[in-house]
RNA sequence: GCCGGGGUGGGGUAGGUGGUUAUCCUACGGGACUGUGGAUCCCGCGACUCGGGUUCGAAUCUCGGCCCCGGCCCCA
């Protein structure tokens, strides 16, 4: 095959592609249920939106060109910095709290393998405007929502603050390029690479013992009182732990308590500032984070005025993938609920006209268009998961009727032709 | 960028230490069957990932590219 698919990129065909809509449709509702409006940016923008602020580590990802006028572009790795770029651009001065979200795919150069495409999708959201913690816990909330209303099952959401411990790495003076590493090392989720990292920037020890700690924290909201132990009077550290403590308690308010708190999450994009989560779903591979946000300050660092913002994004594949993963069985819709079948070619105009009025009463209709046999076409018609096919024929025409076929039971009755389509309405919708 | 495993009709496969027409299932088209589907039978269509090398002869051996699967790095 000469013609072939860029390496890491997928075709979708139809029964996937329902797949997908169903679960886009699903998160675009919910999302709305929230108050989110949605929104589109372009897919590729100047390069240096993403080399501004976005870390180092995602440049050698980038597609990115020139275009005939020499730009320097780059097709979009996420969508965060972009709707950010959009908000400065027009939304600076709009009414607060502001909520947006998206859909749409993303680029990174990188080698393909489960669960990991070079072209991939992300739906997501941003709040700009809102006030930490009470628009932190309503964010994440809608992410834990969004998977309940899914059906997906078996997955953990988990939450930290950044505030902790870089409070804790403020006070023993750590520079901020260092920070950066020591943070880059806590999401690798490496204790002792961290251990030895520490070790060799020459940490005092009782510093290195409680970082060490914290990021060994997992459990409950019980863990938070650990955490103060540790922290102290470290007033940058306390701070943070309270806003944390406050994600908490908006997410018991509404009924969300499945949640484990997490310091060692660090994110691997450097604009991220306070609270940060991340959903894990086992059983995808190497890949099993399918969503990750937090709060983060990409408009200051922009520019912009300052601007309390946070957002997450689902890696939209992932999510699928997840549910198939889990057997879950999705309400796809059906293809077509009814096929016109004409018995023989002089009643095939017939057929166009039956056909023609269950489409304008919105019912999903096919009819013969490769002059098939009538045998094939209630072949045809059974391949296509009908529900239902109307046979009609010269024999019932004489009388003004057309028959219809229960494709399931394989029951069928005589119709007047006027009645088809509110009979067919009746069977479908009632 | 690195490591491992792969690539045979549309889909799934057999063959593989070189040798006629490349196996089977399924799908698809037609027929048996001119008003009744998912059954059966018959016929048909259709493939060795690409390029180089070794050879009288390569799907098979060899080198390289491309792509797929899994892992590392990193990330969604």
């Amino acid at each position: 095959m000469e013609l072939q698919r860029p390496r890491g990129t997928r075709d979708f065909l139809f029964e996937e592609m329902r797949k997908r809509k169903y679960v886009e449709e699903t998160l675009r509702r919910v999302f709305e249920l929230y108050g989110y409006q949605e929104i589109k940016t372009p897919l590729f923008e100047d390069l240096s939106l993403f080399t501004l602020k976005s870390g180092e580590g995602i440049m050698e990802q980038i597609y990115h060109f020139q275009d005939k006028g020499g730009r320097d572009l780059a097709l979009r790795p996420e969508l965060t910095a972009p709707v950010a770029r959009l908000y400065l651009n027009q939304l600076q001065k709009s009414p607060k709290p502001i909520k947006m979200y998206y859909f749409g795919s993303c680029f990174r150069y990188e080698r393909p393998q489960a669960g990991r495409f070079r072209q991939f999708w992300q739906l997501g959201c941003e709040l700009m405007g809102g006030k930490s913690p009470d628009a932190e816990g309503e964010v994440i909330a809608l992410a834990a929502h969004c998977l309940e209303e899914l059906g997906l099952e078996d997955f953990e959401i988990h939450i930290g603050n950044l505030g902790i411990i870089r409070g804790i790495l403020n006070q023993a003076e750590v520079s901020s390029k260092l920070q950066d590493q020591v943070m880059a090392i806590i999401d690798k989720g490496e204790v002792e690479e961290l251990r030895n990292f520490l070790e060799d920037m020459g940490l005092d020890d009782s510093y290195k013992n409680i970082l060490l700690e914290l990021i060994s924290l997992q459990g409950h909201r019980e863990v938070l009182k650990e955490v103060e132990r540790m922290v102290g009077d470290n007033s940058q550290a306390k701070d943070a732990l309270l806003e944390l403590t406050g994600v908490l308690n908006v997410l018991d308010s509404v009924g969300f308590s499945n949640y484990i708190v997490n310091l060692g999450i660090a994110r691997g994009l450097d604009y991220y500032s306070g609270t940060v989560f991340e959903i894990y779903v086992h059983g995808l591979g190497a890949q099993k984070q399918i969503s990750g946000g937090g709060t983060y300050n990409l408009i200051e660092l922009f520019g912009g005025e300052e601007v309390e913002s946070t957002g997450f994004a689902f890696g939209f594949d992932r999510v699928v993938e997840a549910l198939k993963e889990q057997g879950t069985d999705l309400p796809l819709k059906k293809v077509v609920e009814v096929f016109v079948a004409p018995i023989s070619p002089e009643v095939r105009l017939k057929s166009f006209q039956i056909a023609g009025r269950l489409r304008k009463a919105g019912i999903p209709t096919e009819t013969d268009l490769a002059g098939k046999k009538f045998k094939k076409l209630l072949s045809h018609a059974n391949n296509l998961k009908a529900g239902y096919v109307v046979l009609v024929g010269p024999r019932d025409l004489e009388q003004g009727q057309v028959t219809v076929k229960d494709m399931d039971s394989g029951q069928q009755e005589l119709v007047d032709l006027e009645d088809v389509v509110d009979v067919l309405t009746e069977r479908i919708r009632g």
